[in-house]
DNA sequence: GCGCAATGTTAACGCCGTTAACACGACATC
DNA sequence: GATGTCGTGTTAACGGCGTTAACATTGCGC
């Protein structure tokens, strides 16, 4: 009946809203029903775009790993080993500023692996930037040659861990987080932690 | 009616039951309704016994963290350096092991912090003892003096970090695993990983 | 202008959490 | 032994959810 029968553009609308919520009031929340709500269209008309909700969810799982890699690239530094610290230290940002979406795209729970090929990719893709830092590190002679796959998957278990024990409130007096992101993101260096004043590695050549 | 209309025993069933639902299906499968039917008892009897689903799941990650700080305590060695991976190897095995409990308990989503008490203590209780071994191991003058509490963060993150992207399928060619559970428990200690060729502890009696 | 495919709506199903009202039965008190 | 109370179970019902089937409307190609 009215002019808008046919929404022209429900696809976009529905992604950005489901962001918002998302982003608002966390991945529970995230339901066709509310979304239809708020997009002033019936719920049905949602599977017109989204095969069921899980398939809404990996949408924004995937968009969350693009945009990631998107932040994790736009990370430049002339030195090698400045740029993989520089990286740790925005994905680190990237999951304290959008907490739902980082624990949406590493919960685990609705996402069975394999299920959402592109999602899949979307991480691999994400993680290929740190490994790549981590590659070129290696070939400026940082990192005393160790085998470049372990040490990439022990820097992302770092910052991975890191990241969500602070934005679940996990780690005790968080408020000393900024130091510890600069030491956690170090740590993988050789000879551990600069020494300063107080922290002192020894095997530095 | 029967002789079993007071069930009688049906907190500890239920725990028991949820446990096993949670480890089989993943917590979104602990649903009361479902409990109640595995019970042979309708749902609003749970009511008597938890004050809401959010409660029983809560219960249920509770007792996963009092179970991981039994067995982190369990972990016995003389060298305190070599507890401290100890510790770390055994922190990853039980996530392992039980990772829709795991997921339950870091995931974040279903359980304000703040708003089960005895969950966040016990939450504490579990990292106390990776804090403690901390401690041992710069009391035994190893790890060089640096500052303790961001020292114990960094290894829960490292190893909270590994666990998840394992168990949840992120990291590529999973199946060298058990050497990176290995390195990245060595990662910490002075001079970072054995550089020799591959895995090879240094420390070893 | 017409027909079809895309995209919306309405109605309905079963499952869920949760609550109110009621039923049973163990146990203390007389 | 009768009686009453309170812990613990049941029944019935509400609204919200995902999802599907059937139907309605519209834009676009011919």
């Amino acid at each position: 009946m009215s002019s808008t029968y046919h929404h022209g553009d429900l696809y976009r609308q529905a992604l950005e809203q489901a962001q918002a919520l998302l982003h608002e009031e966390g991945a529970a929340a995230v339901t066709l029903r509310a979304l239809a709500r708020r997009l002033r269209v019936t719920a049905p008309a949602l599977y017109r775009h989204f095969r069921n909700r899980d398939s809404l969810l990996a949408a924004l799982a995937e968009h969350g790993f693009l945009k990631l890699r998107q932040q994790l690239l736009a990370v430049q530094r002339d030195d090698a080993l400045e740029r993989l610290t520089g990286i740790g230290q925005a994905y680190i940002a990237f999951a304290q500023a959008r907490p739902n979406l980082y624990r949406l795209m590493f919960g685990g729970q609705l996402l069975p692996r394999g299920a959402h090929p592109d999602l899949d990719t979307a991480g691999l893709g994400a993680f290929a930037v740190l490994q790549k830092s981590i590659d070129d590190a290696l070939a400026a002679d940082y990192l005393n040659g160790q085998p470049a796959g372990p040490l990439a998957a022990a820097a992302w278990s770092l910052v991975h861990g890191f990241a969500e024990l602070t934005i679940d409130g996990h780690l005790p007096d968080e408020q000393q987080a900024p130091g510890l992101a600069a030491l956690v993101t170090r740590l993988l260096l050789p000879g551990g932690p600069p020494s300063d004043d107080n922290n002192n590695p020894r095997h530095q050549p």
